[in-house]
RNA sequence: GCACCCAUAGCUCAAUUGGAUAGAGCGUCUGACUACGGAUCAGAAGGUUGGGGGUUCAAAUCCCUCUGGGUGCACCA
């Protein structure tokens, strides 16, 4: 949906310009007027005069010539190639929140620009518990996935966890000689940080050998805890436990199977508490030989070759050399993704593949998809690494190791713990306690959080301050969820006097005041930024637009009464103005998987 | 050593992808309810966009260079 205005001037600026060349869905471009300047909309001629093959400043003067004509336009000034544009409210209106169900379906990407998307995110490993670093994750990849179904596309979320390796040994060889054989239920702690625990535990038993083998073996002080990791006993143990895994041993298997239902039961919990979802979850313990096969036949065919030694390597020109598969024949990490690529393209048959990995593995998917390249699939240009930074604390990076991490779980009950703290103060002494005080400050507690993670850039490394992220006040999911709950109150209100805001009914050239104005306009940028949301890869588009809109909001609702509206028919078109910014930041805040209280 | 990314207000981040006077929040200071919800609003202070050069009507944005950070350069995942 466009300005009727800017349309006829599309028009006339393409009859004035015969010779122009202009894509079949181009409109003429607008912004916001900034501060200070007198107008509701500018129009921008730096941006497309080429379009029309003439200078900036004179199809300013042409655009303003036209505009001042028009029966939209309330006042038209030029400076040099900007046109900023006062608009008669009715017709504002008219092209923005008058027609509520146009301007959501709009947000719509039309049919043929609609593509079937396949997201990975979350992969986590069953040795410890998720932190605020997978918190990220999830919360990017499940935004991301929940803002493109918003856009029209069919999106298939998917995880791929790692659930095989030594890092899994370590903690089953922690509990298989400290465990004495009890479970989660038992020690009354969720099953992820149950298995958390002996991996940590194994750590502390690994650093202790180290530390004597350092004492008796001077010769060693140099060395890192990698390197000697096969010298300690416990290593080797942990080392042969992997050997016998992949060799099938029963009792190895039996108890890998135990501890992964354990940490699964737990991330289920942790994955509900988020609303995380997926259509299907790959497991790498089905997952990690595949590949092989597909490496070979692509040696035979000469795209890879066979080092000295007997590694398959690929040349991958500026990127180096890749080795594919060892010289014993046993396959790597990337051998893996490669199976797994194609398995999950065959089985979704998706326009486009999206990673949410790490920015630490921006090489490892540059090398993927050159591979994939290199054997010719025909779909591997339509695969994308969402690669999104490191989160730190004040304290400086995370570390697991080190203990420095911020749990998952425990980040969640604080957040929750902290809105109900604040709901029960504004609340005061002498009111009854809500019904669903939990339920509220679950979603005040998880809507700041997941704000908080979206507000950013993906790509940024992020410095978390627990102190000072946590606060509702400012640009913040809860100053979003207020402004709703607010206008909920409102509704309620009308409702028990019986006022009515049917669209039908409203004169919207009563709302002629820069502060009702200018919600009419931010309106009419939902659909972009929703759009440009999905299409970035970056929620944060999306958000920066719902903060501004509740903004205005705010400054509109300080401004003007709405119950206590001076005139009947004026109060009808305010309520109507409430509502259309209500089902906005609703629709907006849905589409981040955020939800919205009832009440504050 | 090589490659990629980053550097913007005291702090955390923006800037419609090259466009008007670089904007928000936090923090600091000053104000605003006899009001439909103060998790709010209005205002002030705070900037040579890390330094230097270049490209043009126009640079935080593009190019070169220097400085200071991060990440990667595993037959780990």
């Amino acid at each position: 949906m466009n300005l009727k205005c800017l349309e006829q001037l599309k028009k006339a600026l393409s009859e004035k310009h015969p010779q122009a060349k202009l894509a079949s869905d181009f409109a003429i471009p607008w912004e916001m007027c900034p501060a200070g300047m007198d107008g509701d909309i500018t129009v921008n001629c730096f941006r497309f005069a080429r379009n029309f093959g003439c200078a900036p400043d004179v199809l300013a003067q042409e655009a303003a010539d036209i505009l001042q004509n028009n029966e939209d336009v309330q006042a038209v000034s030029k400076v040099k190639a900007f046109v900023n544009v006062s608009l008669k409210p009715q017709a504002l209106f008219r092209d923005s929140i008058a027609n509520m169900d146009r301007l959501m379906k709009d947000a719509v990407l039309p049919e043929n620009q609609r593509k079937r998307i396949l997201v990975e995110y979350s992969a986590p490993n069953t040795n410890k518990p998720q932190h605020l670093g997978h918190v990220r994750n999830n919360v990017l990849g499940m935004s991301l996935v929940s803002v493109m179904q918003r856009a029209g596309h069919q999106v298939i979320p998917v995880n791929l966890v790692n659930d095989r390796g030594i890092h899994i040994c370590k903690s089953m060889l922690a509990y298989k000689r400290c465990g004495n054989g009890i479970t989660p239920e038992q020690a009354g702690k969720k099953g992820d940080h149950f298995v958390g625990d002996f991996y940590v535990l194994f750590n502390k038993m690994l650093s202790e050998e180290i530390k004597q083998l350092k004492e008796a073996r001077p010769e060693l002080a140099d060395q890192s805890s990698d390197e000697l990791f096969l010298e300690t006993e416990i290593g080797q143990a942990a080392q042969k436990m992997l050997r016998d895994w992949e060799n099938g041993d029963p009792e190895t298997v039996s108890l890998w199977k135990t501890m992964n239902s354990w940490v699964f039961k737990g991330f289920q919990q942790t994955y509900e508490r988020m609303g995380v979802h997926f259509d299907k979850t790959y497991l790498e313990s089905n997952t990690y030989l595949l590949g092989k096969e597909t490496v070979s036949e692509n040696l035979a065919k000469g795209i890879f070759s066979r080092r000295e030694d007997g590694a398959v390597i690929a040349d991958l020109g500026k990127l180096g050399t890749k080795v594919l598969l060892r010289k014993d024949g046993t396959s790597v990490y990337i051998t893996q993704d490669i199976g797994t690529t194609l398995l999950k393209h065959k089985e979704h048959n998706p326009d486009v593949m999206i990673w949410v990995v790490g920015d630490e593995q921006i090489l490892h998917f540059q090398m993927l998809f050159t591979i994939l390249k290199k054997m010719g699939c025909p779909w591997a240009d339509s695969l994308y690494h969402l690669s999104y930074g490191m989160v730190n604390l004040p304290s400086g990076k995370m570390k697991s190791r080190e203990g420095t991490v911020v749990d998952a779980d425990d980040l969640f009950d604080e957040m929750h713990e902290l809105a109900k703290k604040a709901t029960l103060e504004r609340l005061g002494d002498t009111a009854e306690i809500p019904e669903d005080l939990e339920k509220r400050s679950e979603i005040i507690g998880m809507g700041a959080l997941k704000f908080m993670l979206l507000k950013f850039n993906p790509k940024t490394t992020i410095m978390f301050d627990p102190q000072a992220s946590l606060k509702f006040e400012g640009d913040t999911g809860p100053y979003v969820q207020y402004v709703c709950a607010r206008i909920n109150s409102i509704a309620r209100k009308a409702q028990e006097r019986g006022i009515d805001a049917a669209p039908e009914k409203v004169d919207w050239s009563l709302l002629d005041s820069p502060e009702e104005k200018e919600i009419a306009v931010m309106a009419l940028r939902y659909q972009t930024a929703l759009r440009s949301s999905a299409e970035k890869m970056d929620c944060s588009v999306l958000v920066a637009y719902l903060l501004d809109l509740a903004k205005c909001f705010n400054r509109f609702y300080r401004e003007k009464q709405v119950l206590n509206a001076e005139d009947e028919n004026v109060r009808t078109a305010r309520l109507a103005l409430c509502f259309a910014v209500r089902d906005i930041l609703s629709d907006g805040l849905r589409a981040l998987t955020i939800q919205i209280p009832e009440a504050m």
